[in-house]
DNA sequence: GAGTAATCCCGCCATC
DNA sequence: ACGATGGCGGGATTAC
């Protein structure tokens, strides 16, 4: 159980705003799991009126706290509302300049980043939105720097999120950062979902495969010149892989590649590679019968330890835990069965 | 789980 | 002046 405390979360919440993203925040930060760490956040939801709000899908926000518990939070999050695009609320804007200015962590989630942007935080940043939205934003605020590649962009007290599903993402890594990845993994469990992704995962590209997004806004041509260094990796996670390898492999200096994969992937050489490797892993675990010894080899781990190592500190289950649960959820007689 | 050697990777900075 | 590059130092992380 971590002792470290985590302090206030704070949300606003506005006319119209989805409930998806608003679900994941009450999820995350409103569920006292004080068994994972104690204390837990302080989580509030708070409107510029208290009293009802009307959030979307026809569902209705009833609180006591308004703007001023927001700006007095640790962390502020603020996501999209009804026609955030176009009018942004000013008070909500005013809040979220008095926040940072006394030393909050400010969160944006999809549309949200308008706010921030229309606040001034987002100039000279790095910011993300939801793809959808990227062009718009980019437009109407040329001095932020927009990209709409990735899941999220934590540049430090400012930590700005693509939409929908990526939110949860989001509000894992933040758990992660204030309570180390054992909580952020047990919470991304407790919830049924998977391994958290990393920032630097695209917005509509499955690691490995190819882009599937005909709608994606943004040139799928331009810059990335790492993208043939990736695949390579891929299909050669097996072997050894140091970074002044894989640097002459991309015709670059060592300092350049990690800085490349910085911007590219929001993630580190090894650390990707890591992912990826226990990624493979995973996939050996449920499609083959190999030894969990061989599947270490296969994967670029080397030693069955190491392999335990990475994939229980990323996955939250050992190796052939995984193996076994997977096999018994995916086994014909037992279909359906739930194991929590 | 601790100790080690190796490697990573990020700030700093001269250079192109 | 400006941005990208990449060598260096060394605390942080990884491998065994």
């Amino acid at each position: 159980v971590s002792a470290q405390n985590p302090g206030s979360v704070a949300v606003a919440v506005t006319d119209g705003i989805p409930i998806l993203e608003l679900a994941v925040l009450c999820e995350v930060f409103g569920i006292a799991r004080r068994d994972l760490a104690d204390p837990w956040y302080e989580f509030r939801i708070c409107a510029a009126d208290p009293g009802r709000t009307q959030v979307g899908s026809g569902f209705i926000a009833d609180t006591t706290h308004d703007f001023g518990d927001l700006v007095n939070a640790d962390t502020v999050v603020v996501s999209a509302s009804a026609n955030v695009l176009d009018k942004r609320p000013a008070e909500l804007i005013d809040a979220v300049v008095e926040g940072h200015r006394r030393g909050a962590r400010i969160v944006s989630i999809c549309a949200g980043a308008f706010v921030l942007a229309a606040a001034g935080l987002l100039d000279g940043r790095r910011a993300t939105t939801h793809w959808m939205h990227a062009p718009l934003l980019a437009r109407r605020f040329p001095n932020v720097d927009v990209d709409p590649s990735v899941l999220y962009i934590d540049d430090g007290d400012i930590l700005t999120g693509a939409g929908g599903a990526a939110a949860l993402d989001l509000c894992l890594h933040v758990v992660r950062r204030d309570l180390g990845p054992d909580v952020a993994n047990a919470v991304a469990r407790r919830m049924v979902t998977p391994t958290p992704r990393p920032g630097g995962q695209a917005q509509d590209v499955q690691p490995g495969g190819q882009a599937q997004g005909i709608e994606s806004p943004w040139p799928t041509d331009g810059g990335d010149g790492l993208a043939p260094l990736l695949d390579w990796m891929l299909g050669h996670l097996g072997q050894p892989l140091t970074v002044s390898a894989m640097a002459r492999r991309a015709h670059l200096g060592d300092r350049t590649l990690i800085r490349q994969f910085q911007t590219v992937t929001g993630s580190t050489p090894l650390r990707w590679l890591i992912a990826q490797r226990v990624r493979r892993a995973r996939q050996l675990l449920e499609s083959s019968d190999l030894s969990v010894d061989r599947i270490a080899t296969e994967a670029g781990l080397g030693s069955p330890a190491n392999l335990r190592r990475h994939f229980t500190r990323s996955v939250g289950l050992s190796p052939s835990d995984y193996r076994r649960i997977y096999r018994l959820r995916h086994s014909p007689q037992r279909r359906g069965t739930d194991l929590n």
